[in-house]
DNA sequence: TCAAAAGTGTTCCGAATACACCCATGC
DNA sequence: GCATGGGTGTATTCGGAACACTTTTGA
């Protein structure tokens, strides 16, 4: 849709300002992780265009907000989730992506720590799931591209740095962190190398606590040391798996 | 800068489209290579805000033109260079960045192969020169912000995938390979060590053709073998330097 | 024959791998 | 005691690091 009228600043008058008209977006990639799954936060949207459907937690920027308090705002505003880690990934920019006008999306992905309880659909959200990263249902917009790019980042991301914590509990047993990353780089890990590995880095803090009501020898609980991560990265470490 | 007026489209009477109000530009960090070191392409600027003052290369999108090609565009407009490699890599969107209203920019950084010819100023460009990274003029806007986010980038990228080869021309010695590496990465290589790991990749054509006029044993020219790093990627193989 | 860079070969060490084995707990 | 997952030890292999060496050219 062609946009008419170009908008003018008095003060200035240069012509560049007939191009102050696009609108602007986030939208975010909002990933959980519940038995050896990787999900992804969904809404079902009550509002023009594309009401009814499925799509990422999105919205409009406002004016006087900046990019990522306008995501993390409208996490919050859709569905109830604070303090959420975000990132921010790519800009989608095709000029068809919006039935309504030239909008720009500037898309985000998070990573949440638990997926156990249910979020609240609130705003303009008639309902808010988790869905399956391979059991997606028709998505709004460019919703899906969106969503594959960020699918495709987070793999990327999670071998190079230790944003995969993000995804446990803040306690955690070092299988779950095994099952984690088999679950999003798509293969296994040899347990005792595995271990070996991840605590010869030094960023795990050791619990003096177990799991328990298990049939079995109970599991170490670990948290990540984020303080000594910071230090050991300024030293030169990098994490790799 | 508040912008009033919120623009309303007849059709759809929704209260978003009083956000449809934001002007949107591309910005572009060109880097270069030139006997071991890396520059970055500037141009001084004859328009305003900031006329005189030293920018990125960027311009305001306009409302029929994705950004992909936007941000070719305005790299040919101003400096005459076409066909570039081009990858986005980040979107800067403060409130107070352009001194003019709301300016969200899309972030790209761009290789280029040879810098020994001088890039041709145009458009509302005075002219355009290579600075080198450790010695940077002032500039324009948050540029520097961007600049140096391009900059890490860039360094990161360059470690997994095989982009430095833009910056060379087409046809190099290993040597010439193991310099750039070591102007972008930082340390150096042990040049047997560094022939051995590049070649046993497989993604290195040899010519039958050497460098000559030189004082010395005239090393091997190359070229790198695009065609078989795609069939190489499809298998599995990752580029690690 | 010498300088300078091209290009090769070899040893050493540490990290990744594969795999076997023992331990603690609930039932 | 046995099933189940927790947790450890070790031999072997492979790739990277270090470094010494030979080759080819121009002057």
């Amino acid at each position: 849709m062609k946009i008419p009228n170009p908008y003018y600043i008095s003060d200035y008058k240069l012509p560049l300002i007939e191009y102050f008209v696009f609108g602007l977006s986030v939208d975010c990639v909002v990933f959980g992780y519940h038995e050896g799954e990787i999900k992804v936060l969904l809404i079902q949207r009550e509002a023009e265009p594309y009401r009814g459907h499925w799509a990422l937690i999105g919205d409009l920027v406002e004016p006087e907000q900046n990019l990522h308090d306008a995501s993390n705002n409208v996490l919050e505003k859709l569905t109830g989730l604070k303090n959420i880690f975000m990132k921010q990934f790519f800009t989608f920019g095709s000029l068809d992506r919006h039935p309504l006008g030239r909008v720009v999306t500037v898309g985000y992905f998070s990573l949440v720590k638990s997926i156990s309880y249910h979020p609240i659909a609130s705003s303009w959200a008639k309902s808010a799931e988790w869905f399956n990263i391979n059991d997606l249902p028709e998505l709004a917009f460019d919703h899906h591209t969106i969503l594959l790019k960020g699918i495709e980042t987070l793999k990327n991301e999670v071998r190079h740095k230790p944003i995969g914590f993000e995804l446990l509990p803040s306690k955690f047993t070092l299988l779950d962190l095994q099952l984690l990353y088999e679950a999003l780089l798509g293969y296994k890990f040899d347990k005792s190398n595995f271990r070996k590995k991840i605590l010869e880095m030094n960023i795990l803090k050791p619990l003096n606590e177990v799991k328990d009501n298990v049939s079995h020898r109970p599991a170490k609980l670990f948290k990540f040391d984020e303080k000594r991560y910071r230090q050991l990265e300024k030293e030169g470490f990098s994490f790799e798996l």
